[in-house]
DNA sequence: CAATCTACTGTCAGTCCATGACTTATGACA
DNA sequence: TGTCATAAGTCATGGACTGACAGTAGATTG
């Protein structure tokens, strides 16, 4: 599940869907909300579990009910990315070039956060600036992204037909799209729209095409 | 500073090096032995600090004072590797195109574990098993990896004149390069031997130059 | 060799993250 | 409405880390 596709489900279950779930929902989100915003503001660090709980007034505990711990808030995103990248992956045609379709997955989680309400592309950016601050922030992100590479590789193994334990290119497939990824997520000073890092992320996937030979990856 | 650099300066210079370094030297890396053991034995997560600390005879305490962290200790060879690599870089003449120096780079890496005493290789594959079979501290490696990819970006923008901050086929090289590492490191069930991993990467690194348009880094 | 300096080590107290066990509150639903 | 399931709160605990302070042992100098 995405923004986008939460969104979308709003609309044709929002009686169906319970108040109860509703309401999780909304804290979930609040939350998160609270959380990025102190984390900007002081510091990831230096803002405890506590603070963040009393912002939303649920209790610490609780907190670790929504999110599984402090780190887990900074990788929501990477959980709705992995999840609909593998979708789109899995709706693709099985002749189409493997690191095509990567790319392809790719502009879908960029387009999904566009489709999605515009506090949800708030977040998304506040979140980049986040990581963009934060080394130690950053580093998780890419650790994450290491899981989320190892999912990619079944799927593109399963497609390619190969063993994903032994085949070495798929895993390269991967990692260069991930590579990709990353160069047209960076920031460094600039932009603050989601129209920008949309572009960057053109340029480096165009980048990236030009820079691999023709058939690379069959 | 590296482990075959290490050994070197052992040869030249034992007698100059004090007995305080050299007890400390010996104390880092008692910790590091007990400590891989202890988590192959019984996992990362369930081994505490205070068993490591007991295990090398020390306090809880001083285990800090030699590593920032728990997970530092997992991340040790990475910050070997990153100055060999930045060091390797550094000698390496102007016009060597940017890819063939970060592989350069990279074998340069590998051959200096085996150059090393043979417990010190002993230890890179106990390393490497300990990071296949806990998924949390491979996480751990590629988010380390992450800072050494933007310490190389920086040597490789300064290589190429460019802006670090401003050119994204700079980063695309470090990431691809970082990648071809990453492959040509995974175990996935295989080997145990240093020959086996030097013969992997080799085949990764391979793959990659394969994989790239001649001319694509320039 | 002795005195002193310096830096490593241990002890102690405290903070914060995280989790298990148990109780209370609240939405779901017959 | 009353019962049930699940969410939220409370309490207690353990483990990672840090700062402050004291003791100890290698290094240095005369």
């Amino acid at each position: 599940m995405t923004y986008g596709t939460l969104c979308h489900k709003g609309f044709e279950g929002v009686t169906t869907v319970g108040l109860r779930e509703r309401k999780k929902e909304k804290t979930r989100l609040a939350i998160f909300d609270a959380a990025l915003d102190l984390f900007l503001e002081q510091g990831y660090e230096s803002t405890t579990v506590e603070q963040i709980a009393g912002a939303v007034e649920i209790s610490p505990r609780t907190f670790f009910r929504y999110f599984t711990g402090k780190d887990h808030l900074v990788l929501l995103f990477h959980d709705q990315a992995e999840e609909l990248m593998l979708e789109v992956l899995a709706g693709l045609p099985p002749d189409e070039p493997p690191f095509a379709c990567l790319m392809r997955a790719l502009r879908a989680v960029l387009a999904d956060v566009r489709a999605a309400a515009p506090e949800h592309a708030d977040r998304f950016m506040k979140l980049r600036r986040l990581l963009d601050e934060h080394p130690r922030l950053f580093g998780q992100s890419v650790a994450r992204g290491a899981e989320t590479e190892r999912h990619l590789a079944e799927a593109i193994a399963a497609r390619r037909g190969v063993d994903p334990d032994r085949d070495q290119l798929t895993h390269l497939i991967v990692g260069f799209a991930m590579s990709t990824m990353r160069v047209g997520f960076e920031c460094s000073r600039q932009d603050g729209t989601m129209e920008e890092v949309q572009e960057r992320m053109a340029e480096s996937i165009a980048l990236a095409e030009r820079s691999l030979r023709p058939g690379w990856d069959l």
